[in-house]
DNA sequence: TAAAATAAATAACCCAGATTAATAGAGGTC
DNA sequence: GACCTCTATTAATCTGGGTTATTTATTTTA
């Protein structure tokens, strides 16, 4: 649970109050293999779930069966938006490595959520990210090359994971598989690893059995145009990221 | 004023008392030529603006220059999400036709949203329709070919339109220059005339001097692959519309 | 109403990325 | 440790959609 405490307090400033009343509202935990369904699409969730360890994602399925990821959940995010916890979200979700869930207890929780209290802060400031995410989501899909693309998306899990720090000096654990990250990127499996090849050869990125290393982030963040504002981190970033682009 | 009360009102449920308190809040009125912008990308907007007439955009513009349109602002549609009022948006709005628009006193807007008014639960709403159709627009673009990415995007555009009660019968006011179709779609202004050709020829649509006309909705809407849930409208839907695939 | 500017339509050619297929590693499992 | 399955890699070929260019409406402006 700390994982999504801490996330809270990254955006806004709970109380100590708060962060144990977010522990009283645990209601169980789970754990999920890789690959396994978490939420369907016409489900209404009761619960509020959060990833405490491995990844997971939202992703939609088209006309041709094939998935699109929407966007990826790491440690301490929620696998639902809340403020969709009333409405069927359009969206499954899925795990992408073997994960650890704790579900909140809904009723619990949002009775916490008074409007002015750092909880409902931090959560309407994750809010706001989410939705940007997804829009540099959809600009990084519609408008940049392949290999650009790619780029892109490593150098904004970089961020997120040193955010929630757990990078380890220029590695982290990764566990996006080649066909995971061609359903992220709308790409096709055989491309998405030309795209990869192509990062290695120019010495900006090794991924090697679910370690990604960023050989070069200068090289790779100028590469993929990233710009980490739309990440609404500000001043809250190591060093070593600040030189984005 | 009345097409964002009624947009309100659609969602959730105004007393008479919380619609006369949406009027209290206008700050001013204004009109914008086609192609003006109307907010930057950096700039954080301390009013609420809510186009009344005309049609608008939200966009992003990418490294080479080009811009992607990431959602259309019809009216009653704020221009930007209230979620974000405090942190810069992240995108631009700019007017795709003339437009005339209404700007809210945030404070005194703010003031209103006690948690469970008719008016905060519009809100919510409207804020869970925008991501559902952000997820959608994600969907449509990376995983549908050319021609049926245009017809979805005229379903939800007709079905917004209905909603709104704007359309005539099979026909409304279609302001989208087809640069700026392609823009949304992300295709080359080229390949979208093609695309919208093929509708033509098909025989689903109609398409001339900003007026659309469905020849054949069944057709369309089948072609599209386009299910309406994703708009959360449930019911309240003119039967002729119901057919969706 | 003529001229200028913008939008739409079409043709010709090109290329980024898709598809298919075949091989080689890695991890699991019994 | 032999077998099976999943994942990654690479090559060969194909195609949807991009690019460039030209022509023909429409609109707008003067």
């Amino acid at each position: 649970m700390y994982s999504f405490i801490n996330k809270m307090n990254f955006y806004s400033c709970l109380t100590p109050e708060e962060k144990t009343a977010i522990q009283d509202c645990v209601d169980s935990k789970h754990r999920f293999a890789r690959g396994q369904r978490l939420t369907g699409a016409d489900e209404k969730p009761d619960k509020i779930s959060i990833v405490t360890d491995g990844w997971a994602c939202r992703f939609k399925t088209a006309h041709d069966g094939t998935d699109q990821i929407i966007s990826l959940i790491l440690p301490g995010d929620q696998c639902e938006d809340l403020s969709s916890v009333h409405y069927r979200p359009g969206y499954s979700v899925r795990a992408l490595s073997d994960i650890r869930l704790t579900r909140l207890d809904r009723q619990k929780f949002l009775s916490r959520l008074t409007p002015d209290s750092g909880l409902a802060n931090g959560l309407a400031w994750s809010s706001v990210v989410d939705t940007s995410m997804m829009g540099e989501w959809l600009l990084n899909v519609t408008r940049r090359p392949a290999a650009m693309r790619l780029a892109h998306l490593l150098c904004e899990l970089f961020t997120r994971y040193a955010i929630i720090g757990r990078t380890d000096d220029s590695s982290m654990y990764f566990p996006l598989t080649q066909v995971a990250l061609s359903e992220a990127l709308g790409l096709s499996p055989v491309h998405l690893n030309r795209s990869l090849q192509l990062l290695r050869h120019k010495q900006m990125v090794s991924l090697y059995r679910k370690t990604l290393t960023i050989l070069d982030w200068r090289q790779l963040a100028g590469f993929a145009d990233f710009d980490n504002r739309y990440l609404h981190i500000s001043g809250k970033l190591p060093v070593s990221l600040r030189l984005a682009s």
